[in-house]
RNA sequence: GGAUCCGUGGCUCAACGGAUAGAGCACCUGUCUACGGAACAGGGGUGUGGAGGUUCGAAUCCUCCCGGAUCCA
């Protein structure tokens, strides 16, 4: 996958590669340990066993051979690697184009238009959502910025779970203790747990799941009516938290969608003599791959969601034909994968290669798994509700003189954004185990303390009184270290971009984000002590400057929180 | 039994196979007539569960073991 590269990034590689008469993708660049060895390293490994040199002297060649460019003004040996000098005027200059002016601050050719399937969310229809639920969702969706952001076109896919022998059992139980009110999401929830509890005791109950699942597959009319209710009520449901995080899917693609393609696909695997029966079941044997067989159909003839995902995955590649089709389930799900991948691909299917499963850890609570039947689940609007009541207590406190609304509709953004940004800031395969204050936290590195940084910007632009920052500015007078050590970490965005997108892994843009807001802080905050290192400064042109330089702040924090699905607001 | 994932300061986490393993929380000390203190500067405290191996170089890769979690009609 193409990478977009920083022109810095590719100043470096380029330097060291024409010294070396190497190609630049061998090198990896990265910051030297302290600022005062550069601003740029290299290592000169990678070439070291092609040229079969060694690497000091391979940097001390390259060293040698160094000629300064627009950006790069020095290099100088250390051991084994190159360390370049930036020009500080020059990158600032770069910086204020891509962020201020007409050209993209994330560069769009690395997905040239083309298509990436993401599978996100998904949750169960007639059950509460949990705040587990949270994680594929927030995950995927800033998944589905971050390839956005890169020129790809992204097909968010909520892949509803609406069928399957559950909904059989919801339907039992909705004509064994019918309903007196109106059905909500809670009451459905209510009635499986119910009928999961009685099935303990009464095996008959069983039998009747699937005899109204039967009913529900061969197209009964009055389980079709009912379960299209409970379906509606869900969805309504599940509709009002996407609202809150913003997320809009551009397809609600359920299951169920995919009962009429079930016969064609159970038939085009039995052409090709890929399924067998076993234990009256009709599967697809995976023994020579050491995995135990894929279900297509039980022994009571009812399908089974390996067979609906089959479908699925063949009427993505034929809508859409992407160049990845990402699904984005918790690792218990990763032996399913598996089995649905090498299944696609023994029957043929070249594109099976393309489909990847994006698996993260668990949400525990109390140390276990959480699941809606053993009752240690905390509800999602829970959570946010608290995270909504913490922020709007801070802000109210913060900003007195606000309208009720104006506190209530913040205290949303950064609550809610607490919540989303703590998801997404650790590697998506560590389990997590639930605690408030972990997810509400708003000191330190957090969601709050990005979206604080991204308001003082707003603050100061505004008390700056200069209405037309743009790219015109003398960026020479921007000498100190920290805005230089500010501006190297704003030229890494549209990289740290496309190589959280290139690992499916949203928590690199997160960290990346808190490192820019900590960089900003510390110039700004030299303020405190000596008034000449204020933004807003008596010397007009320097003010001119350093406004630019907080305005590409602002412009790349709020670039980056939009795309982790977080809010910016312009106060708090 | 088979398989997958995780194990880094007291806690939560970070670190393309590379330079002295970094942050946050908590604790201690500073910075304010604050360009927004939900901040900044500094301090103490750990060497990556254990043992081997590969490599010029390992928290990262390989093998085995220990601990935890999850999956397997």
């Amino acid at each position: 996958m193409a990478v977009a590269l920083s022109p810095l990034v590719l100043a470096a590689q380029k330097a060291v590669a024409d010294a070396l008469e190497v190609s630049p993708d061998l090198f990896v660049v990265g910051s030297p340990p302290n600022p005062a060895m550069g601003d740029l390293a290299v290592g000169c490994f990678p070439a070291a066993k092609a040229l079969k040199a060694a690497p000091p002297a391979l940097a001390a060649k390259v060293v040698e051979r160094f000629e300064p460019t627009e950006l790069l003004m020095s290099a100088k040996a250390a051991g084994p690697f190159v360390n370049f000098t930036v020009n500080s005027e020059a990158l600032f200059k770069h910086l204020a184009t891509i962020a201020l002016d007409e050209e993209e601050l994330i560069a769009k050719t690395p997905g040239d238009g083309k298509s990436i399937c993401i599978d996100f969310s998904s949750p169960n229809i007639s059950k509460q959502l949990a705040y587990h639920h949270i994680r594929s969702t927030v995950i995927g969706h800033a998944l589905v910025n971050l390839y956005r952001a890169l020129g790809y076109r992204v097909i968010g896919i909520n892949h509803l779970g609406d069928w399957g022998t559950t909904h059989g059992m919801l339907l039992a139980a909705y004509h064994k203790w019918p309903p007196t009110e109106d059905l909500t999401i809670e009451s459905l929830n209510a009635l499986y747990v119910k009928f999961r509890d009685a099935m303990k005791t009464d095996e008959s109950l069983e039998q009747e799941g699937r005899d109204w699942f039967a009913k529900l597959e061969n197209g009964d009319e009055e389980a079709r009516k009912l379960w299209q209710h409970f379906k509606d009520v869900s969805w309504a449901e599940f509709e009002s938290a996407y609202e809150m995080l913003g997320i809009k899917f551009d397809e609600v693609r359920g299951e169920s969608a995919y009962v009429e393609d079930m016969p064609g696909v159970i038939k085009m695997l039995d052409d090709k003599g890929l399924s067998s029966v076993s234990e009256g079941a009709l599967v697809v044997m995976l023994e020579e791959d050491k995995m135990p067989p894929l279900l297509l159909r039980k022994n009571d003839g009812a399908t089974l969601y390996g067979t609906r995902d089959l479908a699925a995955a063949m009427y993505r590649e034929e809508s859409y034909h992407p160049e990845r089709s990402l699904y984005v389930v918790d690792r218990g799900q990763s032996l399913h994968f598996k089995q649905l991948f090498r299944t696609l691909e023994k029957a043929g299917f070249e594109w099976s290669s393309k489909c990847i499963h994006v698996p993260f850890g668990l949400v525990r609570v109390g140390g276990k798994k959480t699941t809606t039947r053993g009752g240690n689940v905390v509800l999602l609007k829970e959570v946010f509700s608290e995270a909504r009541d913490r922020a709007a207590a801070k802000i109210s406190e913060n900003n007195p003189e606000w309208a009720p609304e104006q506190v209530e509709s913040t205290a949303a953004i950064v609550g809610i954004g607490a919540v989303v940004f703590a998801n997404l800031m650790s590697q998506r395969d560590k389990d997590v185990d639930f605690d408030w204050d972990d997810i509400l936290s708003t000191s330190g590195d957090s969601g709050v303390y990005v979206q604080y940084g991204h308001a003082r910007c707003c603050s100061i632009l505004e008390k700056g009184g200069m209405s037309d920052i743009g790219t015109e500015a003398d960026f020479s007078l921007l000498t100190q270290p920290q805005e230089k050590a500010l501006a190297l970490s704003l030229s890494q965005l549209g990289d740290v971009v496309a190589k959280a997108a290139d690992h499916n892994d949203p928590h690199l843009l997160s960290r990346y984000l808190l490192e820019v807001v900590s960089d900003f802080s510390t110039w700004y905050t030299q303020g405190n002590q000596d008034k000449a290192l204020r933004v807003i400064c008596e010397d007009e042109p320097t003010r001119r400057a350093r406004l630019t330089l907080v305005a590409i702040t602002r412009a790349v924090l709020k670039e980056g929180l939009g795309i982790l699905g977080v809010g910016a607001p312009d106060a708090m």
